[in-house]
DNA sequence: CTTATTAAGTCAAATGTCTTGACTTATTAC
DNA sequence: GTAATAAGTCAAGACATTTGACTTAATAAG
């Protein structure tokens, strides 16, 4: 009877918004530029000298920042640079793969402290997730043996594991990993350790973390192309990583492709899965990574052809995505072996021509990122890190707290 | 000898950003949901009644905003709604095509009042730059004729042509419009007219008109699919237009595809200017639109093979938009005439598979937009009107002003 | 060696915007 | 007719930034 209409606006924000962001926006400068003087940052974020000497006392004291030693340079009064403080800020990191299970804690400046990893049951998500939580918990202590009061700075726990999400399962398709998309996993690690948790695909994780300590640092507008066991793109669009509407920006490797006669998903074609099945190795024999790192670095021809063919997709996947997104870089990384990667860029190039073929460039057009297994629960832990400190739109408003 | 590398950071802001943006956010409000409240806008914006009456009054005095009839809905005193006044602000649409620019005057709610044409001229921008300026002029001074006190509600000149934007002339593109690309048209548009003037390309142009009067109106994730003379794709992304690094994100015209054994640009087979090509027409024949629009709507047998191929192309291009972006919906607009894109549209049915076909989607993964030779000009005029209230990251920092 | 200049940083008061809590007004429900 | 409910106002308060004068500490110049 009555319209119910609900009404959608965005939030509004207030006095705690801009404090909230002027905090950010230190943090990121320091973050980008290394330990700054009071004055520099002022003029920075065109704020005024007495905010700024205001928020820096008050991230002092909150022990995210830490004065160095003066610094004289010409006349007037030295300045004194305030630097993070790597342990001003913990997470903990997660990546759920297939067949295993990574975390790590990180600190503020993205450095690993503590990692541990744990084969997953074949059980699927009701006994994976016992495994799970106790190899976070396990992170967790670790940390806390390091480092004081760790727990205190802990500001959240990230996970990253393949997409696409919110999914029906239709059944039939192996990379799904579908299992674990039905499993209600946030709520249970919610439960199961206390921390705030948020979930990214694993390659939005990889270009969390060449944001914060890659080849991304300081770029507002890179394409991280990841190629791991599947293949996904990171989306780093105004400084930010973007989701997209349902979280599912860049899972590109379900884009269909026509090569060789046939339309395939791009997935099929470029990524360690496809690897594997091009070698006949077993996903889960430890030792495949080293071997594959072996077989590319020696460029031996069991695996010339499927890198030759990888590198075709791949040189087509820069194309467009330069020509739709204009980024100032593309970044290739992954969880697979840098050996690997490496051949991959060198058959890449030349690169296509595109709309990135511009005067001025200041980066180069391809760029190898992380190619590290570890590097996505790096990411994993780094959403959170970037959620807590990042300068955001989303944090000024009043609905973000 | 001193290092001086330039200190990067983001902006601060201060109580004045936040004002902005609270106002900002009530204007969008009653965009969206039509006339409000004040006890709803204080519900909707998560601020205080207090706040949103002092913001509404000031918007009030401001000719923004205006009260209707109360509103009694059950106990309690009767609300009085606020909606937006149409003409509280005006601005300037300009687009400047190969053979013809059109300039709009349209009001805060995306109406359009005004409109002009003229041919270009042969010669290019030199003297191009006088037949825009006039037209421009003609268009103010008509709208001053509609309306009273026009001029100082005029908040700037959008300006929409074809992109790509800031490359180097390469010489034989014949879509590329290079002279135009040289000439400094911007600043000759600002000294010439005394406004603000702001440049989008066609398709990002599109998306803008889409956005504030159209399919994606209230929709933050949209991707607009743009067939005019070439195509291109305007992006909302977190309810924003993304430029990309160099304002050319979307620019898909230069897209690569493999197609019927030969890779070409995705612009030389789904654009009008193929078409035209198609049909031997002559791009500069005013009655060509009409005729298109006869064929299509006829389903002529000499139009029937363009569409066909077309729509292949269009089928794949929205699967990958899918894929990459997932948006809430995609559309489908154009410079092309109606019947065309309806044709379009019903040839490109059934969509591809994608991670788009999800469970609970609320919009249709296509949707027709405006197709309307002014629909262009109507954008770049939006441009304007949206960086003026619509709530953005940018216009909370103050380096915005 | 003294003084002027320059720049970093602090102090205290002022400013601007949102918030708070009590109050008024107007309507429906009982 | 009275209570309940909801919109909206009032005036004081809270909070973060700004302003402008001031202090501190260095180099440059004579």
């Amino acid at each position: 009877m009555n319209d119910v209409r609900p009404i959608r606006a965005k939030s509004g924000t207030n006095h705690e918004g801009t404090s909230a962001h002027n905090r950010r926006v230190m943090i990121d400068a320091l973050r980008i530029n290394g330990a700054l003087s009071r004055a520099d940052l002022a003029r920075a974020t065109r704020l005024t000298k007495q905010t700024v000497s205001n928020i820096i006392e008050e991230l002092e004291r909150d022990g995210l920042v830490s004065s160095q030693e003066a610094v004289r340079k010409g006349r007037g009064q030295p300045s004194t640079p305030y630097g993070l403080v790597p342990g001003g800020a913990f997470a903990i990191g997660l990546q759920i793969d297939r067949h295993v299970t990574r975390a790590v804690a990180v600190d503020l400046v993205g450095s690993v402290l503590v990692r541990a990893e744990a084969g997953l049951p074949t059980g699927g998500p009701s006994t994976g997730a016992k495994v799970i939580l106790d190899l976070v918990a396990g992170v967790r202590s670790k940390l806390a043996g390091i480092v004081q009061q760790s727990e205190k700075r802990l500001v959240g726990l990230g996970v990253a594991m393949p997409g696409p999400f919110g999914m029906d399962g239709s059944g039939d398709d192996p990379w799904m990993m579908e299992a674990w998309q039905q499993f209600p996993l946030m709520e249970t690690l919610s439960a199961g350790t206390g921390l705030d948790v948020g979930l990214q695909n694993d390659a939005a994780a990889a270009a969390t973390a060449e944001r914060m300590v890659g080849a991304a640092h300081g770029v507002d507008h890179a394409v991280c192309l990841f190629v791991g066991y599947g293949i996904g793109a990171g989306l780093i669009l105004n400084g930010e990583l973007y989701r997209g509407a349902n979280g599912n920006a860049g899972e590109i490797g379900m884009a269909l492709l026509f090569a060789g006669g046939k339309t395939t998903p791009l997935e099929h074609r470029a990524s360690l899965a496809s690897l594997y099945q091009h070698l006949s190795g077993d996903p889960a024999d430890p030792d495949l990574h080293a071997r594959i790192n072996d077989l590319a670095s020696r460029g031996d021809p069991s695996i010339e052809p499927w890198i030759e063919a990888a590198a075709a997709d791949l040189r087509w996947s820069i194309h467009l995505i330069e020509t739709i997104f204009d980024p100032q870089t593309v970044i290739l990384c992954g969880s697979a072996p840098e050996a690997l990667v490496n051949s991959l860029i060198a058959a890449i190039g030349p690169l296509l021509p595109s709309i990135a073929e511009r005067p001025g460039r200041t980066l180069p057009r391809l760029q190898p990122g992380m190619a590290d297994p570890w590097s996505v629960a790096l990411g994993a832990a780094a959403g959170p890190i970037s959620r807590a400190f990042d300068p955001r739109f989303a944090a000024i408003l009043k609905d973000s707290l």
